[in-house]
DNA sequence: GGAGATGTTTCAAG
DNA sequence: GCTTGAAACATCTC
C-alpha cells in the first residue's frame, strides 16, 4: 500500500511513543523482515532506549532510539500501528516493541517490508539516501541528466526509479503522467527538455497534495484526481470522461486515459 | 480456484 | 560496465 503519503502517516502512528523508554522487544525472528536486520540486535540495541526522533525519506522510514536507529521499509503491505502494552501480536505482527503505557507494531502479511539496525543515530545508508522530491536537492537538472541516462525507461518505470523519484509508488506515478497528459509507455528519451520540466513540477504538486491530505490525516485527494477512478473497472478519465485503459507499462499495472494521454 | 496486489532486489541478457 | 526487463519474494482479497 505505501508510497510517499502513506510512509509519512503511518511514521505518525509510533509518534505518541516519542520520549519514551523501550522496555521489551518481541521479534518473530523467522519473518522475511529480518532479512536485513539481526533481530538480537534489533532486541539488545532497543532495549532501554528511548524513542527520540522520527525521519521519513520516500518511501524509507528511520526511528531513532538515543544512540541506535531503526530503520523501517513497509514493502507492498506494511503498516505501523500502536496497541495496548500487553498487545499479543497476531499472525503478522512481526515486531512489538513495548513501552510503560503502549506497544508499537510493525504488521506486514506479505513481508515484503524490511529493517534495518545501526548502532548509530544517522547510519551511512540514511546520509545515503536522495534528495526528497520536495527539498531543493531534487532539482530540474538532476531529473534532466538522468532522463538521459534511463532514455530507454518507459516514462512509468522512469518515475517509479526510487534513487531519483524516492517515494513515488505505482499510483502516484500514474497521477503524474497523467496530469502532463504523458502515455505511460513512451521513451524517456522521447521527451523535450520542457515536458521533462513538467513531469519534475507535477511530481512537486501531486507529492505535495498527498503529503497534505493523506500524509497528515490519511485523507481524500481531490476528486479531480485519477487516484479515485484508476482501479475501478470501467472508471472514466475525470477530465474527459473516456474510459481508462489498464496494462502493464515497465512491470506495472497502469492507469490511464487513452484519449488525452494517447494510445 | 486463479489472478492480481500503492515494492524492491537480483539476475541475466543486450 | 551500464541499462533494461523479468522473476522471485509470501499472503491475502476479489
Amino acid at each position: 500500500m505505501p508510497e510517499l503519503a502513506e510512509v509519512a502517516f503511518y511514521s505518525k502512528k509510533w509518534a505518541p511513543g516519542l520520549g519514551e523508554r523501550v522496555t521489551e522487544v518481541v521479534c518473530r525472528e523467522r519473518a522475511r523482515i529480518y532479512r536485513t536486520a539481526e533481530a538480537a540486535q534489533i532486541r539488545l540495541g532497543l532495549r532501554g532506549r528511548q524513542l527520540t526522533e522520527i525521519r521519513t525519506r520516500g518511501k524509507q522510514m528511520m526511528f531513532v532510539f538515543g544512540d541506535a536507529s531503526l530503520g523501517l521499509h513497509l514493502g507492498m503491505t506494511g503498516e505501523l500501528l500502536v496497541a495496548g502494552r500487553a498487545h499479543e501480536p497476531g499472525k503478522h505482527d512481526h515486531l512489538v516493541i513495548r513501552q510503560a503505557k503502549r506497544s508499537l507494531v510493525f504488521r506486514d502479511p506479505r513481508m515484503f517490508g524490511a529493517l534495518k539496525f545501526a548502532p548509530v543515530a544517522e547510519p551511512d545508508w540514511w546520509k545515503e539516501l536522495p534528495p526528497d522530491v520536495l527539498s531543493r536537492g531534487f532539482s530540474k537538472d538532476m531529473v534532466l541528466r538522468y532522463a538521459c541516462r534511463r532514455a530507454g525507461l518507459p516514462l512509468k518505470a522512469f518515475l517509479l526509479q526510487q534513487e531519483t523519484f524516492p517515494g513515488i509508488g505505482n499510483w502516484m506515478a500514474d497521477e503524474i503522467l497523467w496530469r502532463c497528459r504523458f502515455y505511460p509507455g513512451r521513451k524517456t528519451g522521447s521527451l523535450k527538455r520542457n515536458e521533462i520540466i513538467m513531469i519534475w513540477e507535477e511530481t512537486r504538486k501531486v507529492s505535495r497534495t498527498a503529503l497534505r491530505v493523506i500524509g497528515e490525516r490519511w485523507g481524500d485527494v481531490p476528486k479531480s484526481w485519477l487516484f479515485h477512478y484508476r482501479w475501478r473497472d470501467g472508471g472514466k478519465c475525470p477530465r474527459d470522461g473516456t474510459t481508462l485503459r489498464r496494462e502493464e507499462i515497465g512491470g506495472r499495472t497502469t492507469a490511464w486515459c487513452p484519449k488525452c494521454q494517447g494510445k
